[in-house]
DNA sequence: CGTCCACGTCTAC
DNA sequence: TAGACCTGGACGG
């Protein structure tokens, strides 16, 4: 989920949710999570939640109490604190009873109602993490969302920098200067503006003013004409973006953020809103490679210059060696045993916290390139009815699989939404 | 069962 | 510029 839109939908989340909430104690941390403890203790205090491209930062409030002029008891805060959160991959917030915390729930806050509710941050993957009493990551640039007057000032202003020597579509990942921009978000901004997701940024980029002219126009809708080409191949021509690329990078994600609660709260596992908004990345028919960072990158048409030379010679790889496998991670399925007699300690079974070395990568280079012509599969599969993402499903290039941002698993849509 | 893939950073050679 | 760091879903055999 995370790219920039999702982290301002959780900070949304948490303020509708825990609005009126009172929380009370300790913030409590998973036994395998290697994220910092949160020193932090307090009768009765509050959370509200903010957000800043791809960091959200919950602030613990103590209320206010008799206590309080009293000098409270030792240990308890009577000051607020800031928790900054990085969602990696796989991080989210829910609130939920006690009894019903989700698996991987690493951080917790605990109110004072009845049957005790919880606001968890849980992250499968641990790729993400946070830091007490803190700020927002110096290094990162101004939001693409909410600073958009400064994210541009900051990008027209530093494009001397050697980072703008890359490919453009490398190049919005850095959060120094795209702050929010995600693998999803740099495809379906450049897909818009029809940029070749491989072409030197500075040479995108020159030439762009700090101040953005387009601020007052209209948003003229983005009209789809159907035509029909000699070949009686249906193509759907995209018309105008309003916008420079920069322009892009706010309004795009902010779509996003409009299409609600869907894209993020998982409650509601409903992602069809969000499939249907993406117009790139992992649908079929686009095109696809690896960037130089190992990083998938959907496109249509012409990849650019800069495009890798296919150097990665994936297969050469080779199979890792094979010596080393005896990881221990018991896997002990929460056989849901409802053991409801006592003992609920070990009955939780913990994650693995074995330090087993060597398991492979996560962004591998795969087997690239498989040129094929346009030829079959003319996109316009709407005759479907029982239409199983039977399609074909090369990697490498050329097109869809399942499961992406947002969970995009499930068969993919081959029709544009307002594709008549 | 095993392989591949995933919305992102981090640090170490 | 590679790995490392993780879990789990989709698929293939």
């Amino acid at each position: 989920m995370p790219e920039g839109p999702e982290l301002h939908l959780a900070s949304l989340y948490v303020n509708k949710m825990c609005n009126g909430v009172v929380f009370t104690g300790p913030v409590r941390k998973s036994e395998v999570s290697k994220s910092p403890d949160v020193p932090f203790t307090c009768e009765a205090y509050r959370i509200t939640a903010t957000s800043r491209g791809k960091e959200v930062k919950l602030t613990l409030t103590p209320m206010k109490s008799d206590d309080t002029k009293r000098k409270a008891k030792k240990g308890q805060a009577d000051q607020p604190m800031d928790v900054v959160f990085r969602f990696g991959m796989s991080g989210y917030f829910r609130f939920t009873t006690e009894d019903e915390l989700p698996k991987h729930a690493h951080l917790r806050f605990y109110s004072t109602e009845k049957p005790c509710r919880v606001l968890s941050f849980v992250d499968a993957r641990r790729f993400g993490s946070w830091q007490h009493s803190g700020t927002w990551q110096p290094s990162r640039g101004p939001c693409i969302m909410f600073e958009y007057k400064s994210f541009r000032e900051n990008v027209v202003s530093h494009l001397s920098d050697r980072a703008f020597d890359r490919p453009i579509c490398e190049v919005l990942l850095n959060q120094k200067y795209f702050n929010g921009i995600g693998n999803y978000l740099r495809a379906e901004i450049l897909f818009r503006l029809n940029i070749p997701p491989f072409v030197a940024a500075r040479t995108v980029l020159e030439g762009l003013e700090s101040e953005d002219f387009c601020e007052n126009e209209k948003p003229v809708k983005n009209e789809i004409a159907d035509t029909k080409t000699s070949d009686g191949t249906e193509h759907k021509r995209v018309k105008e973006e309003t916008g420079d690329l920069l322009r892009l990078c706010h309004t795009v994600p902010l779509e996003v953020v409009s299409l609600g609660g869907k894209g993020y709260d998982p409650e509601k596992a409903d992602y069809s809103d969000f499939q249907a908004w993406l117009q790139c990345y992992y649908v079929d028919g686009m095109k696809s490679v690896r960037d130089h960072n190992g990083r998938t990158m959907w496109f249509k048409g012409d990849p650019g210059p800069m495009a890798p030379k296919d150097s990665k010679s994936p297969k050469a790889k080779k199979r890792t060696k094979k010596e080393d496998d005896h990881d221990y991670t018991d896997k002990k399925k929460v056989a849901k045993s409802r053991s409801a007699s006592s003992a609920k300690k070990k009955a939780v079974k913990q994650e693995a916290v074995t330090k087993t070395p060597k398991r492979e990568k996560d962004a591998r280079p795969k087997e690239a390139k498989s040129k094929r012509g346009k030829t079959d599969k003319p996109l316009k599969v709407n005759t479907a009815r029982h239409e199983k993402r039977s399609t074909a499903r090369r990697r490498g290039s050329s097109n869809a699989g399942p499961t992406a941002a947002g969970g995009l698993r499930r068969s993919r849509r081959v029709t544009r939404p307002n594709g008549k």
